[in-house]
DNA sequence: CGCAAAGTTGATCATAGTCAAGTTCTGTGG
DNA sequence: CCACAGAACTTGACTATGATCAACTTTGCG
């Protein structure tokens, strides 16, 4: 099952960083949380929760890759997260009374999800407190990375914002290539999540890509000097 | 006890919006947990917790102020929160491993407050498990307020950020008067909450008072017209 | 009274966003 | 297999926003 496979780049307290949700429990109620879930399987573009509805159900992405993400007043798309496989997303469906969804959630490629109803995790949650424990690890994490986006935003330049933001996505996403870290991600997408216009985006890749620290292509970046991004 | 009371002003959807930890226990079952609490008290500008530090403690703020905040690489100050009484920091001590405080606590008025040993915590949780559920309903709240922050950031003026700072801090922790709602808050700690400049604050206020919106008195605000600050 | 904290106000300027006008690149359908 | 539409990207010119700095004034407290 392609939830078991994890292709980051190993680094040191990995561990901790990406807590998950099927976390701590053993193979046997692993499979019987899964097999409780609905299978959902969709096309890419494919509008999965929307933001302010009231969340009533779990996710679990599987494989492909779905994008969360809200919607300024102006219209514009921020970015909050990238979900990669084994990350879940509708948290707030644990909760007896159920909040709303903080962010809009639509697959960027193909994917496949396990889904649970609230009456269904709740059931779960309740037998196995160690989801519930695990869900509140995962969203202590994201508090994490947001703070560490807001400092960021505040205090970086968008040269900075670009370099961090690049080195996490290495992580977190990254495949090993022979000649460094290959990272799918667009400049509109990058910029995104580092805070950054596309533009600048792009003029800060080509600097480095002339720098010979990354090469860029359509749609990829190749990581080869990730030490030299943090000059500090 | 002061922990019972409520100076929030009312307003829709406000049972929802701040959840409390100790939300939902019975009246006995609140003495207990808050029975098993060492209790500090504390002088103004005191270290409470520091960011980078293992989270072995809970706190539940019981009367007076304190200030949740990070420093940044260059040394500037960014606030993360105004904690207010009832609300609860340290929130990572509640898992079997704990993780690290995101951000740095201070005293900012005299405090009194409740405190939790990691072991201490982990029992009444398990005992309780409402209060995990709370835990995860005021950290899934914290990630809502911060998105919103992120959100502003990136696409609000400073005038427009500064307004729904000064309309938040009125509900969470105004005080109504006849006149309006007064606010005890410096241009300073205002702008860390909007992430405006301590002189933008200043500017924009001014302005406000000229145009009769609110008043300004050294260390306050006071509201007078919360509607005319969003005109959007 | 004196000092420090809080606040004001003006001038200046750097950062990075916006807009315009392009150039690739890639996948699709004829 | 080629044409072409549109997405992704590049590059330059321009500029608005709000930060920064300096030089104050005002206020409140010990």
């Amino acid at each position: 099952m392609a939830i078991t496979t994890d292709r980051r780049i190993a680094h040191p307290g990995d561990l901790s960083r990406h807590p998950r949700f099927l976390s701590g429990l053993k193979a046997e109620q692993k499979r019987l949380v899964l097999q409780s879930a609905e299978v959902w399987k969709l096309p890419r573009n494919s509008a999965i929760i929307h933001a302010g509805d009231l969340a009533t159900k779990l996710f679990l992405l599987n494989t492909g890759r779905v994008k969360y993400y809200r919607i300024t007043k102006k219209g514009d798309e921020v970015l909050l997260w990238w979900i990669t496989p084994g990350e879940i997303f509708g948290i707030g469906s644990l909760l007896a009374t159920p909040v709303r969804y903080i962010g809009t959630a639509e697959s960027v490629e193909g994917c496949e999800l396990f889904v649970w109803s609230h009456k269904k995790i709740r059931q779960l949650a309740a037998a196995y407190p160690r989801l519930a424990e695990n869900a509140l690890h995962i969203v202590l994490h994201y508090i994490s990375e947001y703070s560490d986006r807001l400092i960021g935003l505040i205090s970086e330049t968008a040269e900075q914002r670009l370099a961090r933001t690049i080195i996490r996505l290495g992580r977190r996403m990254g495949h090993v290539q022979s000649d460094g870290v290959e990272l799918a991600i667009t400049n509109e997408s990058l910029g995104g999540l580092a805070d950054v216009s596309p533009f600048t985006a792009s003029r800060q890749l080509k600097q480095w890509e002339r720098e010979g620290i990354l090469q860029k292509d359509r749609g990829k970046i190749l990581i080869v000097s990730p030490e030299r991004l943090l000059v500090d």
